[in-house]
DNA sequence: AATTGGCACTCAAGAGACGCGAGTGCCAGA
DNA sequence: TCTGGCACTCGCGTCTCTTGAGTGCCAATT
């Protein structure tokens, strides 16, 4: 239908639509494009992308606009992925490089994403359902608490209060320790939930104090465990969108909300379907169901020795798509690199 | 200089403006209250009000719109706070009583602040400065890290990962954590920073293995305990900004920048004075450092048995101070109560 | 001295009228 | 298949006019 011209035609609208902000006409096209023919001509490729539904006017007698499915076929056939300056690439590996431990590391990771982007950045907590338990430790803190503290081989900790019914000795801690270490350490993520449920599921013989107590902390490292396996999120530069407001017809209230909420951006980015390269798009109306029809998600896959996940951006549909998806794909590319290269200290 | 009755008009000039977004004029206040006075008398009333800078006129000939030094006058003399409806209080009650640690019972509280009052809101992380550490741990992970954690007796547990120079073995890290635990445990977080800092002051013997453990152990606790110091933010609410975006001339980019940073917020909250109550606001120019000049920030305080701050709420200036200051002293209140109850299980 | 009704004045906001110009679709001819 | 030409559309900015809410001031009243 379209034919090959008509697909640079496209190409230019994107291109120019991003740029200026305003509908593109026939005659601007051929004055910004060096393509060898006539607004005429120009103008009859634009009815037939409009036919296929790629471009539309905003109003009888104005110049095109990309509908939601042009921008899916520039990003799909057109887009060539402008690559970072030199400047840029250093300024990340320079910055990435200071990074001490995972936290800082993904901090850093989505602030300069943002900085290079100017759109919300988001990164997505390297998945635990590979990691294994390296550590259990167990600390009474006096009175009926006893802080409980898992490590994964991934470098992640997480700690979490046990309210415990009795006050425990120190023997009672020591032999605990041993207990749980036993039951979850070499293990994986996964794994250890069920070995944890299988713990629980007897219950504590009743009156023996041992008992309550382990049950007690069982349940609180059940909830930690379940807490690794949830994925996290990461964000940086939400007050971007207050500059890009006209782009999101009326409102911010939904992107702000999302970013708020994360199980939203989570879900979304977990369903994106990815490329052979790891980049994936997900444009306007093709995320209606998260309720940001006016907005676009690009999202990588990157990848550490121990399991990966994916590292995006938000931002409105009306988005420089060449150099956004080249950004994060660069980040990503860098984070990769950052935890395969020094696994061994995070 | 203005009468007590023009006191009244600006108290109703506040409110009528509040509710409608729509500047008040001489005939819609004796219209909608019961002075027993004509309008004219209202206009004369009002000329006084504007020679004190307490309204001004945005059009030669339109209604009054309160000033911040209005607001001010307002919050100070005029504002009754609105109690909370039973079902609001009882609301609070069985939402906070549901929390479990510290992280859970302030993320609650900011999300019922929030809930409540439509805006922004804000808690502080209660002070550590008078915080004891009660705890800490060493933890070899294999491999040159080790996991340090830092107990204190409000309940906040922090860890971080320290890269030492040589792979300790079990003796090391029991001797390091008995020094470490001798240095620190019982004495104030300030306190403690000293102490680690006088250790770090003479540097280790070089060439000594242990030394150079227990330096770069040392230093890592010296940065956890910096950390402590530092206050920490829990917000929500942010996406209501969207909705109010009208009532910020122009952008709530700052708004959102403020969240974001963090730092702002809390170096605005602690440089405002609370009154006999514990509250405070801080309102459209005073927040002229900021860069929040269009928005108001109310403030209370909140203590628990180890040490209090603050917790508060950040909308436009033009907001329902009434209602909202009352929110804020009823939060800050429970919160209160929920830290010195029961405070040991915290 | 305080209050009031009256009155002239101001000015933002909305409604129409109008021209401009960018852009289109279509068609006949190259 | 492309091109130049042409009639047509319609959003947008400009201008004018009207309307009405609200003001300040003043002389009269209490």
């Amino acid at each position: 239908m379209v034919s090959e011209r008509g697909l640079q035609v496209l190409r230019a609208i994107v291109q120019d639509y991003v740029d200026t902000r305003e509908p593109v006409g026939s005659k601007a096209i051929v004055e910004r494009h060096a393509f060898g023919v006539s607004a005429a001509t120009i103008r009859n490729d634009m009815a037939l992308l409009e036919d296929e539904d790629l471009i539309v006017a905003p109003h009888t007698s104005s110049g095109r606009v990309p509908t939601d499915k042009g921008y899916r076929v520039f990003v799909d056939h057109l887009a060539e992925l402008r690559p970072l300056s030199g400047a840029q690439r250093s300024a990340i590996t320079s910055f990435l490089d200071e990074a001490g431990d995972l936290d800082d590391l993904l901090a850093r990771t989505v602030r300069a994403l943002t900085q290079l982007t100017g759109q919300v950045a988001i990164v997505q907590y390297p998945s635990f359902a590979r990691a294994n338990v390296s550590h259990v430790e167990l600390v009474a803190l006096g009175g009926p608490r006893v802080l409980v503290i898992l490590v994964t081989d991934t470098g992640r900790v997480s700690q979490r209060i046990s309210f415990v019914p009795v006050e425990p000795s120190e023997a009672d801690v020591t032999q605990l320790r041993a207990r749980v270490s036993g039951l979850l350490v070499g293990r994986s993520v996964a794994d250890s939930s069920q070995q944890v449920a299988a713990a629980l599921a007897d219950g504590p013989r009743p009156g023996v104090v041992v008992d309550a107590l382990a049950d007690a902390v069982l349940r609180v490292v059940g909830e930690e465990l379940e807490e690794f396996r949830q994925d996290r999120l990461v964000m940086a530069g939400a007050a971007t969108l207050a500059k890009r407001e006209q782009d999101f017809r009326g409102s911010i209230y939904p992107l702000l909300e999302a970013i708020e909420e994360q199980v939203t951006l989570l879900r979304l980015m977990s369903e994106m379907v990815a490329d052979e390269q790891g980049l994936s798009a997900s444009i306007g109306r093709e995320n209606e169901p998260f309720g940001l029809v006016e907005a676009s998600v690009l999202a990588s896959r990157y990848d550490g020795s121990t399991g990966g996940a994916r590292v995006g951006l938000l931002g409105p549909m009306r988005m420089d798509y060449s150099s956004n998806l080249a950004a994060v794909r660069a980040v990503a590319h860098y984070l990769t690199r950052m935890l395969e290269d020094d696994d061994s200290s995070r």
